[in-house]
DNA sequence: CCAAGGACGCATCAACCCCA
DNA sequence: TGGGGTTGATGCGTCCTTGG
């Protein structure tokens, strides 16, 4: 629905003001008399050049293949919904050839990081921002739970203390339950920021289980005897308590890369993004020899996905598998 | 294997808040 | 009261499961 919406962009003109209820109908009344024809899509040619103004950004620049993709989706089910209701008599868009851009499918592994680089980028966190207001400090659990735990953002956001068992020694556990996807107010059903749901791709209530290093346990008493947790007992909040935006520790991150790498690696993609530290660890995993049935049940996802989008990324496995066959075969010397 | 579909993330600028 | 610190809104981009 949101996709959808965004489209609407290319038809209505940007209002100055907030989009009223009466002003989505005014809006749709222009849209319809603004409009071609619905039948002038039948003419290939007519529709060979929406598709490709749908390739295009708002400031008329080239979008990204994914971003085409989802222009051209919205497109496909809009013209469907107009033959079924008896507004078209054909597929137009079935009479144009027409490549759909490639999209890359694997993680790119210049963006892992190993664990030298990620210690110093998260001892870089906690020196963003003043010492008072704590802009950083306050988050280095955060993004830590990324790289020790594998963590997206949106479950480490999350966390509440309830649902972790910290230790004094040895490794904890975190049961995740819910996310706090980043929706937008106008989107939600409470009005606020962020929606409330199920982990992705399960059912809600489901839950899943993340052990946490010794070194991660670590991190996040520390973080709760410091700055304590929000009201509904999250580990990590932002100024006022309230639920982490994905700007606002976006921005503390990239101030950190700044402070921890030195300016030949800066300009490159490593660890360019928070979401990068779950592929760093997620990598490091694997390269580790985990077993990659364990590594997809940590990470919430299917072995399958799991294999192909971090295929660049494995270049230990072959080498502990030779070591491993070889120890078997000694033993029965 | 690949396209579809939906959920989520990131960059950037505007707006707000807080404290000296 | 002004300016730095911090969060919010929005358009573009990515991740990952499903089903043919």
């Amino acid at each position: 629905m949101r996709q959808a919406l965004r489209n609407w962009a290319f038809v209505v003109p940007r209002p100055e003001q907030r989009t009223a209820p009466s002003d989505v109908r005014l809006a749709l009344r222009w849209a319809e008399r603004a409009s071609r024809p619905l039948t002038d899509l039948m003419d290939p040619a007519v529709m060979r050049a929406v598709l490709q103004a749908l390739r295009l950004k708002q400031d008329g620049t080239v979008a990204a293949a994914e971003t085409q993709r989802h222009q051209r989706m919205t497109l496909v089910n809009a013209v469907r919904y107009a033959i079924e209701q008896g507004m078209l008599r054909g597929d137009p868009i079935a009479n144009v050839s027409w490549r759909i851009a490639k999209t890359v499918k694997q993680v790119d592994p210049r963006v892992v990081a190993n664990p030298a680089q990620a210690r110093s980028l998260l001892c870089a966190v906690s020196y963003v921002g003043s010492h008072r207001r704590a802009r950083g400090r306050r988050l280095v659990g955060l993004f830590a739970g990324m790289y020790y735990a594998g963590l997206r953002p949106e479950e480490a956001v999350a966390v509440t203390l309830p649902d972790c068992v910290l230790p004094a020694e040895g490794w904890g556990r975190a049961i995740l339950h819910i996310t706090r996807p980043q929706a937008g107010k106008k989107w939600t059903d409470t009005g606020r920021l962020h929606d409330e749901c199920g982990l992705k791709g399960r059912p809600l209530g489901d839950t899943r289980p993340v052990p946490l290093p010794p070194e991660l346990v670590a991190q996040w008493r520390e973080s709760v005897l410091t700055f304590g947790t929000a009201d509904d007992g999250r580990l990590f909040f932002n100024e006022r308590g309230g639920i982490l935006a994905s700007s606002t520790y976006d921005r503390v991150w990239h101030e950190a890369r700044e402070l921890a790498l030195p300016p030949g690696l800066l300009s490159t993609p490593l660890a360019a993004r928070p979401y990068d530290l779950r592929h760093s660890a997620l990598s490091t995993w694997l390269n580790a020899g985990v077993d990659p049935t364990e590594v997809a049940e940590r990470a919430g996802n299917s072995v399958e996905v799991l294999m192909t989008k971090y295929a660049k990324c494995l270049y230990g496995r072959a080498t502990i598998a030779n070591q491993r066959i070889e120890a078997l075969l000694d033993e029965y010397d």
